[in-house]
DNA sequence: TATATTTGCGTAATTAGTTACGTAAAAAAC
DNA sequence: GTTTTTTACGTAACTAATTACGCAAATATA
């Protein structure tokens, strides 16, 4: 079965776990190697202190650890006699660490670790046509400015969007083109009568008038629904109306694909210019008809008494 | 100061724990995204069990896991229903573990999430240089082949090989050289009497016939010695004799350079070929004299007791 | 100046794994 | 055919980190 056949990919954590495992695992033996009485574990706060006295936040910044863990860290090499705590004199809270006369020798006999362990990592880099090293630091920096669960959240996105087609209105449409309408309508305002009239006869107020209806469908189903009313104006060939996505379905850029192709047909039928009314309470709407390339207009009559806002956009 | 100048490396264990930790985080949301309910933890065991059925032992060794991880996931898992657990008929200690049928649907579903992360991966791998994937394998590799511990090994032993200078004999290395042999040699045996000339009157029972002695020093102690005795025989030149070297300076190569010393030396005095003996109880000595080329010959005269094997190297 | 918020840090609980150890079944050795 | 060794696997304890939480000191705010 294909199932499997990418699933390697998805297990990179694991993957990375047990690298890191594995080289930890022979951390201990190399510091018994060189007579080094000093845990794995407390080598990143050890170099840090061999840098320069720092409060106990002081490292976990430096080092990326939680505090708690410095904390620990710091009371297990103190028993050790490894560095010496104090209270900062002009802030109460802060605990000043630093290493101790032992903690100082200490530093001086690890150096030639140090240099085996670099010249090590850099010797196995050398037998690798790949560097780790780098790849690591690339990964920190990438992930930083976006994380994994974002970039998965994208490729869902794209995926589920080539899910989504857009068609014309046909009658078996028209109970989801009220139904979708109305969903909204009510959940924010109140349905008017120039809402009824155009949901319950979308043909004769509509497409008769020489208008357009586009369906987009997810899977099969109607889950969003879009018109171009013609308008008589001397300025504006249609009006955008009747845009409904189902909450069901967000985050899929259903509302885009449908301004996409409603905007196309409006190209299509002749169209220069296109004009919509909203409410800025509708914000994600807004926001879509913004990325579309409207943009907002002086007042003008409108028979709703909902809207507060109204749009255009040049073809 | 540049202590840590170079210190990058060897927090290696703790860099890669760091991109891990950020890695997983995330995990758990992927799976909210998705509403899969299954823990991230669980994934290797339940990817093992979507392609067949497992026994503990077999998961844990699929996943690289230890078996009493795979023991608890699989009991976890078991209570939310998505794998069944059978004593096998055969063999009474097995237990097989299958995905039960609210486990393959689960497998089913999970598809979309695992092409969204394989190619959210690719995605971040696009935007890299260094491919991490790649990197990782080569890792994996080179350490199973030779453990960081290994590699950490040979750096040092590189490394303080390049403090050790092999100098001739001079009058003040008379102690050094007399006690170095007196050590192994009553360690292992009786000192004899040719023994005692030798070791107390090196200028008259070797150097003034003819041989020489070579001192190897490690931080300026006299360490290692090393004798060429000249040989009255039609068919050696001289004896390889008289090789020391104190066990406080095990694991730094001395004995091979001091061998190589002698040889060199020997060559230098017009020696065709060299002779030695030992005994076969001294398994490191042996090794030794092998690596540098010797090869075991058929018994001679010898006024050692001690010894029973005789090596010979052409020049 | 009194009060609210922020900061530093310690303790406790949790997590995802490990090693150590014990038991029982199966296989090997005598 | 009995004894010993190996294998399968579960439980318990440990490890190296985390998050959650609370207290006290410092700082900001009204």
């Amino acid at each position: 079965m294909d199932f499997y056949n990418q699933t390697g990919k998805m297990a990179i954590g694991s993957r990375l776990r047990q690298l890191t495992d594995k080289i930890t695992a022979d951390a201990a033996d190399i510091y018994k190697l060189y007579q080094i009485d000093l845990q794995p574990k407390w080598f990143p706060v050890f170099y840090a202190l061999a840098q320069g006295n720092l409060t106990i936040t002081g490292i976990a910044r430096q080092i990326g650890h939680s505090h708690p863990s410095v904390s620990k860290i710091v009371a297990e090499m103190s028993d050790k006699g490894l560095v010496t705590e104090k209270k900062d004199k002009e802030d109460g809270r802060k605990n000043m660490v630093s290493l101790s006369r032992k903690g100082k020798v200490l530093a001086e006999k690890i150096k030639d670790q140090y240099s085996d362990v670099t010249n090590a990592v850099e010797a196995i880099s050398k037998e690798a046509q790949h560097d780790l090293w780098k790849a690591i630091e690339e990964w920190e920096f990438l992930l930083n400015r976006k994380s994994l669960l974002q970039y998965v959240a994208e490729q869902k996105k794209q995926r589920e969007s080539k899910k989504v087609r857009i068609i014309p209105f046909k009658p078996i449409y028209a109970e989801a083109f009220k139904k979708l309408n109305e969903e909204w309508i009510s959940a924010y305002f109140k349905m008017e009568d120039s809402d009824y009239k155009a949901l319950d006869h979308p043909k004769e107020y509509i497409l008769n008038k020489g208008g357009a209806i586009l369906v987009a469908l997810y899977e099969d189903e109607p889950v969003g629904v879009c018109a171009l009313i013609k308008m008589d104006d001397p300025e504006y060939d249609y009006e955008l109306a009747k845009m409904a996505v189902s909450p069901k379905v967000q985050g899929k850029s259903i509302g885009w694909l449908l301004g996409q192709a409603i905007i196309e047909k409006a190209k299509s039928l002749g169209a220069k210019k296109l004009y919509l009314e909203s409410n800025t309470m509708l914000k994600p709407a807004i926001n879509l008809y913004y990325k579309l390339g409207f943009k907002k207009v002086a007042g003008r009559a409108t028979p709703y008494e909902r809207c507060n806002i109204q749009m255009e956009l040049e073809l």
